[in-house]
DNA sequence: TTATATTAGTTAGCCTAGCTAACTATAAAC
DNA sequence: GTTTATAGTTAGCTAGGCTAACTAATATAA
């Protein structure tokens, strides 16, 4: 078995039990793992169209109108008018703004326990490692 | 933003590219990347019964019911008695061995391509990052 | 030694998290 | 002014899981 071949066992062995665990945390709040992973977005890029929303997340259009109305529903994000009248930004609601801080704070010791015992440094490379991943598989 | 939700946020964001990468190179070979770690475990860990594989892939057993049968189907696998008259044992049939090394040989390229430029120690380093996740969150 | 509890695998039916194809409304390009 | 492209939606599908409830076989305890 080559290190590679290795690499990317343990990367999806992990996988499962990950977002099984970071559901269970997201319980609480009515929130998913893809969901969240909207919300964190929004506030971390501000707003920004349904179609930036798939390019980001590397989803189809149709997939983010599923997972946005949902938090339409819930109220943690809104939309207004884009540049034009076809398209719509989405932003984080003032509840949601609060809510994600909130969830952070909430996931902070989940995230600590889950890297127990690892090296900041190495979290770091592992970080790089898979930022240059993302970059050679869409070339 | 804390180096462990960096972390956290892109190990997500490389998963769903890289599964449909993976899909697409087992494509050929009528396997999803689910029922290529069905086959990859068996190769590497011989013969092991329903229960071991849920187990050892964090999922339950109708899963593993599901994936073994369409294994089945594709005559990739076979099952055996186990050491009583419930269990079963599944292990690769002769066509399967030979198959799981041509799609070891076939994926090398991808692996190689989607890791290039990293150096050979930050791949071992993140791969034993993952490994201490998979502890840490399992207790 | 029987009654009870546990374990291995299956079936039925559900859910998340995606997908494609086809559509409407609007905007851009020719 | 017609064609082409883009933003978002709808309908219906799939992979890859899940729980609940079951059967058959085994282990435990009275």
């Amino acid at each position: 078995m080559t290190i590679e071949q290795e690499f990317f066992n343990q990367y999806r062995l992990m996988y499962r039990p990950f977002i099984n665990k970071l559901n269970v945390q997201l319980e609480p709040y009515q929130l998913y793992s893809s969901q969240w992973a909207v919300l964190r977005f929004l506030k971390d890029k501000g707003p920004h169209s349904f179609v930036d929303i798939a390019n980001f997340m590397s989803i189809e259009k149709p997939s983010v109108t599923k997972l946005v109305h949902k938090l339409l529903e819930l109220g943690y994000v809104e939309t207004m008018a884009g540049k034009d009248k076809r398209e719509k930004l989405v932003h984080l609601s003032a509840y949601g703004e609060e809510l994600v801080q909130e969830i952070k704070s909430h996931l902070k010791p989940f995230f600590e326990h889950a890297l127990a015992g690892v090296a900041q440094q190495d979290i770091e490379i592992a970080t790089q490692v898979f930022a240059r991943i993302y970059m050679n598989i869409n070339q």
